[in-house]
DNA sequence: GCTGGAATCTATCAACTGATTGATTCGTGT
DNA sequence: ACACGAATCAATCAGTTGATAGATTCCAGC
């Protein structure tokens, strides 16, 4: 067994520079378009380990994501128990439910956290990504995490449907993965520079965007049940 | 020099079933997940013909992206004219400004359309890739309908900054993407079934929440320009 | 029925992918 | 100094990818 040298043992060193490595070209360009070759070219480090760590890709992926949802799970859960103390009893504002959920997420772009900002945008892709087992991945490290939110969701606007509250619930998520794709991305609307603004003015404004959204009312469905299409 | 059976003459035919073809695996598991030759395998085409017709794999996706996005560009440009002309010189509502954009594009899922949905995923897909070229490759097909709205969107809400009114641009934009992806994707929450709901039904509900989210306010930006980050 | 261009086919290329094997070095506890 | 597992390395595999060249077939116009 190795003693640990300066916090780290030999292994657990490698082992922490492919994940970050990895996770800043996969945030990049996407987990598909980089190859190992070039996550381990990158890293200086043998071809070979990536498969002496995580057994594959999928396992160097898995690992990542691990890593960090789990503190942000943890965190967005702890927000929520605040907040929900503060009200003691009653409903949760809906603004504080969506701060609880997003600005854990949001505040990994801090310069404090490197290659959270990296972390963002992967998983901002991988949610878009077509692929079921990508999913599964990321449905597996959110954990419970979901539920607790959509209880308290409920508790505070008991007049909507589950469905009203799963669409808009899912319009945050888009919202959310769209503010994170623009937050370094080239200007969509003039080709020049980002989209501008501070991580906190980003998340104030967002919270602001989507709790007006959800106070909005949906339409009652025309077919209760057994649609055809 | 080929004439017209049937409409089409023979090149026409096998070009338009591979546009079909590649647009539904294109949509159906991303680009770069599709090969071209599952895509002339399901065809039952030589694989010579894509390079023979779109000379590359970009240029079939180029003219996937031309054939569908010309049209709606269309439809939406005839739908902003047509709200104008009924306020007749006033600023036209946000919901309409909103449904211009958004419903010719959601409309494509109608069973009228064989192979729209396929393209709204693509499209949804395209536009969370992180990559320069497909980005492009959107911009030039979007072409200028992109400022006509812009425009609208100033005149309806002009005490909104610039900043402001693109940042909520875009959430439109993610808000509507994830619908598409949400449309017929296994359902995110409970793993069972899709989120149902008729076009209709959910172009109405994506227009109200996105309205109310617009009229939100939005917080002063701290500090006005140069920023460091 | 011949012709010429459009359309299709066969065969092949070079590059890249994730993954595995077996030898080799490292480093700590004894 | 030795032993032994952890860690690293070089070499290679089989499979897939987009793309191309050159031969071949199709088919309307004459």
């Amino acid at each position: 067994m190795f003693e640990k040298k300066n916090g780290l043992n030999k292994g657990e060193k490698t082992r922490i520079l492919l994940l970050d490595t990895a996770e800043r070209l996969f945030g990049q360009d996407g987990v598909t378009a980089t190859s190992l070759r070039v996550v381990m070219k990158t890293a200086d480090v043998n071809m070979a380990m990536v498969h002496y760590y995580f057994k594959n890709k999928d396992g160097l992926l898995d690992a990542i994501l691990e890593r960090r949802l789990v503190p942000i799970n943890q965190a967005r859960l702890n927000l929520l128990g605040k907040y929900a103390l503060e009200t003691g009893g009653q409903p949760i504002a809906m603004e504080n439910i969506i701060r609880a959920y997003v600005e854990p997420f949001i505040r990994l772009r801090d310069k404090a956290d490197e290659g959270g900002a990296d972390f963002l945008k992967l998983f901002a892709w991988l949610r878009m990504e077509p692929n079921f087992t990508y999913h599964q991945l990321m449905k597996k490290h959110l954990g419970d995490s979901l539920a607790a939110f959509q209880k308290e969701l409920k508790r505070s606007l008991p007049d909507k449907t589950d469905e009203e509250l799963n669409w808009k619930w899912a319009f945050l998520g888009g919202t959310a993965v769209m503010t994170i794709t623009l937050m370094d991305q080239i200007d969509w609307f003039n080709d020049e520079g980002d989209m501008g603004g501070s991580a906190d003015w980003i998340i104030k404004n967002l919270i602001s965007y989507t709790a007006a959204g959800f106070q909005s009312n949906f339409a009652p469905e025309p077919v209760p049940s057994a649609k055809t299409d």
